[in-house]
DNA sequence: CGTTTCCTTGAGGATGGTCAACCCGTGTGG
DNA sequence: CCACACGGGTTGACCATCCTCAAGGAAACG
C-alpha cells in the first residue's frame, strides 16, 4: 500500500513539473521508478549548508524558502520554491556540499532523484538536459534581474515591485506569503523599514492596509511609477 | 587564406573553452566547422539589450563586461568575461532578445556558433549538455553570492573582497582592471565613494597606493578580516 | 598643447539601520 | 475565564553610511 502512494506521488510529481513535461509517456514511467518521496512539516529544515548533495529536489506541494548566511551572519532569502520549481545546483554541481539553506514555509512534500540516476537520465535524454538548461536560464534570468534590482533601486521601488508581483491579479485583497522578517530579508533591508514604507504607501493612497499582512491595492499604476 | 585563418581560429577557441574540452576529438572537429568570428575593438558594442539572440557567444581573447541598465537609467555591471568564458543565455533561452548589453574593454576576440547548430550539437552529445548545465551551476553561484554580499555587506566590506579576489597572489604590486566607474557599478556604489574607501584603507595601513589604480596590499588578513 | 575623460576631495543632506519601547493577537496554564 | 508570556508588528529618536552636487586636479589622447 506504501508502495503504491508512493508511485501515484511520484507520477504526480513528474506530472508537475514543466522539465519532464516534453518526455515521452515511457519516459516518463522510467523517472517514476527513480522517484523517492519525502514530507515536511512547517519550518521544518529540508537541508543545511555544508550537507553532501546526493539528489535533485523538486518540490510537489507546499513552499520552500532558500536562504544563505553571509559572512557577518546576515540571513538573506534567495528565493521560493513553488510546486514544480527544483533545487538546480543540487545535482547537477561538482561541488559536493550545500552552499545554502531549506526550509518547508508550510507543509510540503518534495520528490528526490538520486545525484547518479539523474546523471544517467540526462546521458539518455538530450530533451530533458535542453529543457534543465532553459530552467537554469530563467533562475539565472531571475537572480541577475535580483541584483539588479537590489543595487540600483531603493527600498521603497524594491518594495513597489515585490508588492506588484506578489499580488499579482489579486489587488483587491491579498495577504503577504511571507512574515516581514522574511520579505525584509528578500529586499535586503530591516522588518522595521519594511513597516514604515507601508504606512508610507498607505498615507499616498497607493494601498488600504485591511489587516495585519493583508491589503489592498489602490493604485498599481502609480506603485509601478516608483521602479 | 582567410579561410585558413578561420580554422585556425576555430580550433583555437575550441581548445580554449572548458565546456567543449571533453569532448572526443572527431567531435571537436566538427564544432570546429560551425564557428564563426569575429573581432571587436576597445570600447565596441557586441551587442545591445533588444537585440536577437542568434548565436552563443565563446570569448576567445580580451575581456568583455556585461551590464544591465535599471529601470531607473542606471547602468549595473554584472560580470566580466573572460578568455574561455560564454554567453550563456545567448543560444539556449527561448526568450530571443537580449537583456542585456556587451561591451568590449580591450581588443576582443569572440567565436559564434549559431543558435540552431548549437540545439543540434546539443542532441547529438550529452557530455556537453552537462558541461554546460556545470557551467551555468558556477555562474549561477557566482551570480547569487553577489547578490548576497551586495545586500547584507558595507562597501566597505564589498570592497575589501573585491580587492584581495581580483588581486589574487599579485598583492606586492597590480593594477585594477577596470576604471572606478565600473568598479563602483559592479559593487553596487559610487566612484566617489570607492576613491574615499581606497583612501581610508591607505590611511589604515592596509594599502599603499603606487599609482592610479595600482596598489600594493599591505595586510591582506586584516582586509578580510572586514567581510 | 588643448581637450576630454577620469579621479579626487569637500560640504551637505537623504536614506535607511539600530536600539528601545510599546502594542497586539495567540496560545498556555492556573 | 483570566493572567501571562511570546512572537511579530509598529513607532519614535538617533545616528552612520553613503549619495549628490560641485569644483578642481591629474592623466590620457589626439
Amino acid at each position: 500500500m506504501e508502495a503504491e502512494m508512493m508511485v501515484h506521488d511520484a507520477k504526480a510529481c513528474i506530472q508537475l513539473v514543466p522539465i519532464f513535461q516534453s518526455l515521452s509517456t515511457k519516459e516518463k514511467a522510467e523517472v517514476a521508478t527513480l522517484v523517492r518521496h519525502h514530507h515536511f512539516a512547517a519550518g521544518e529544515s529540508l537541508f543545511t549548508a555544508g550537507d553532501a548533495v546526493t539528489s535533485l529536489l523538486i518540490v510537489a506541494h507546499g513552499q520552500v524558502k532558500i536562504t544563505q548566511i553571509a559572512a557577518n551572519g546576515k540571513e538573506q532569502l534567495l528565493y521560493l520554491l513553488n510546486p514544480g520549481d527544483f533545487d538546480g545546483e543540487a545535482a547537477l554541481f561538482k561541488a559536493s556540499t550545500r552552499q545554502n539553506f531549506g526550509t518547508a514555509l508550510s507543509a510540503t512534500d518534495v520528490c528526490l532523484i538520486r545525484r547518479e540516476d539523474f546523471q544517467k537520465l540526462l546521458q539518455r535524454s538530450p530533451q530533458l538536459a535542453l529543457n534543465i538548461l532553459n530552467a537554469f536560464g530563467q533562475r539565472l534570468a531571475s537572480v541577475t534581474e535580483q541584483t539588479t534590482r537590489t543595487t540600483t533601486a531603493s527600498i521603497e521601488e524594491r518594495l513597489a515591485m515585490y508588492l506588484l508581483e506578489t499580488a499579482g491579479k489579486n489587488t483587491a485583497d491579498f495577504t503577504l506569503p511571507l512574515k516581514k522578517k522574511d520579505i525584509a530579508s528578500y529586499l535586503g533591508t530591516t522588518p522595521e523599514t519594511i513597516s514604515r514604507k507601508f504606512r508610507d504607501f498607505a498615507d499616498a493612497g497607493l494601498i488600504k492596509k485591511l489587516a495585519v499582512n493583508r491589503f489592498q491595492i489602490l493604485d498599481p499604476d502609480q506603485l509601478a511609477l516608483m521602479e
